[in-house]
RNA sequence: UGGGGUGUAGCCAAGCGGUAAGGCAACGGACUUUGACUCCGUCAUUCGUUGGUUCGAAUCCAGCCACCCCAG
């Protein structure tokens, strides 16, 4: 079986008119190596392009954009029988997500830098580059959806098919005239498919495990990262509960996160939990499960994907981190770009830095930044 | 150096003569394109120590050591 079979010939080649040019974000991955597949079976001029993101000569492994991914692509592209180039985006990686990360955690807030990564180098840096070289799209291995309504002209994110892949959560920032640029082709695939589709093509990446972890940090040592990257800003402090009594040392906020459990250190009969973390004291606060709870949600640098910032209070459906159901809730805009959540049902671990994504059924309706819980 | 009490894994803690529960922590794995959560698994050949009794002791007895409390 070969994916050279003639029902790959595409609606672009028989109308006879030139092929639409998109430059591919090919990690090395299963998933990115399948949307240039894909993209090339349907006939666009497909253009492979790796990020080069690493800032040592130490990349790590398992991640998304290791060095091993180089010659992964590579091999992918050669087999595909398409260009493939390595830019080098290492700066801006640097100051927009890796400062970013670091930053957000000195201010005792969880960042996503996933998030950061689309947003500014797939989406900015990437996307400019690829129009700058007479590309249509860009292209890139998500789980995710895009479709234009005829009527209205707006282009519109969802939800990849596959419900357990989906990462619309971490493409809320997109614009109008960035999903106007891109392509998802594996939106409409489940995972498994994606890998037989790799299987099928000869794809030697099919069997590579998930991509996971941050990308830029050795697995589990974020926290030594930041210690780091700004040593003289890290620092001790008290491990403390809501009733002020004081529990212990940790070894520093950054290494904290609200709602984790492990590496806490404190054995106090029960589980204990980061219920918030206050940076101007360094102290880290402490409790239950069941303090974790909370019905409401504040969020700045609201963004909205139609690019109209609603005017009054609407019912949409919203999750609080990656890996969460979507719940109903009712979002206000308060101004200013920053929006109240308030949830049906009270949301365990709701975490400042993290976003907050809203949906109007599989739609990204859009999101915001979490600057705190409330109530 | 009077009296009383307690000594079981990193912490808490069952056990009361029949061959070391449980919780917390820790560690490992699964899950996961962020941080987490969750789930699964591992974790005392040994019960402060030295002897004794007994077929058999963490469990009974004695000495010693440590800590705590109450007293003068």
């Amino acid at each position: 079986m070969s994916r050279f079979s003639d029902a790959g010939v595409s609606r672009v080649e028989r109308m006879n008119i030139l092929p639409e040019k998109v430059i591919v974000a090919m990690s090395g991955g299963v998933d990115s190596s399948v949307a240039a597949l894909l993209l090339k079976d349907q006939g666009y001029e497909v253009v492979g392009i790796t990020m080069q993101i690493w800032q040592d000569a130490e990349p790590q492994t398992g991640a998304c954009c290791s060095l091993e991914a180089v010659t992964d692509a590579q091999r992918v592209a050669w087999q595909l029988g398409i260009p493939h180039y390595v830019f080098n985006f290492k700066d801006e990686f640097k100051t927009r997500v890796i400062d970013y990360f670091c930053r957000e955690y000195l201010r005792g807030r969880t960042p996503n830098p996933c998030i950061a990564c689309n947003r500014y180098l797939k989406f900015e840096s990437l996307l400019s580059k690829a129009l700058s070289m007479q590309a249509d799209f860009i292209a890139t291995g998500h789980y995710a959806r895009i479709s234009r309504d005829e009527a209205s002209g707006q282009y519109g994110l969802f939800t990849g098919l596959d419900n357990r892949k989906d990462q619309s959560y971490a493409l809320y920032t997109l614009t109008q005239y960035q999903l106007g640029h891109t392509l998802f082709p594996l939106g409409a695939y489940t995972k498994q498919e994606v890998r037989r589709l790799a299987e099928n093509a000869g794809l030697q990446v099919f069997h590579k495990a998930e991509s996971q972890d941050l990308c830029f940090v050795s697995a589990g040592r974020y926290g030594e990262y930041v210690d780091n990257y700004a040593p003289t800003k890290t620092k001790y402090g008290a491990f403390r509960r809501l009733s002020g009594e004081t529990l212990g040392i940790h070894k520093g906020i950054h290494h904290y996160t609200v709602g984790q459990r492990k590496g806490l250190g404190l054995a106090l009969g029960q589980p204990a939990y980061v219920t918030g973390i206050d940076p101007e004291t360094s102290t880290v606060w402490i409790g239950d499960n069941q303090d974790l709870f909370h019905s409401s949600l504040i969020a700045e640098n609201a963004h909205f994907i139609s690019g109209t910032v609603p005017q009054k209070a609407f019912p949409a459906s919203a999750k609080i981190r990656y890996s969460a159901a979507r719940i109903p809730a009712l979002i206000t805009p308060l101004g200013s770009n920053r929006i109240q959540v308030d949830f049906n049902v009270p949301q365990r671990a709701i975490t400042p830095g993290q976003a907050v994504v809203l949906y109007d059924g599989e739609q990204v309706l859009g999101g915001g930044t979490i600057l705190a819980a409330d109530k």
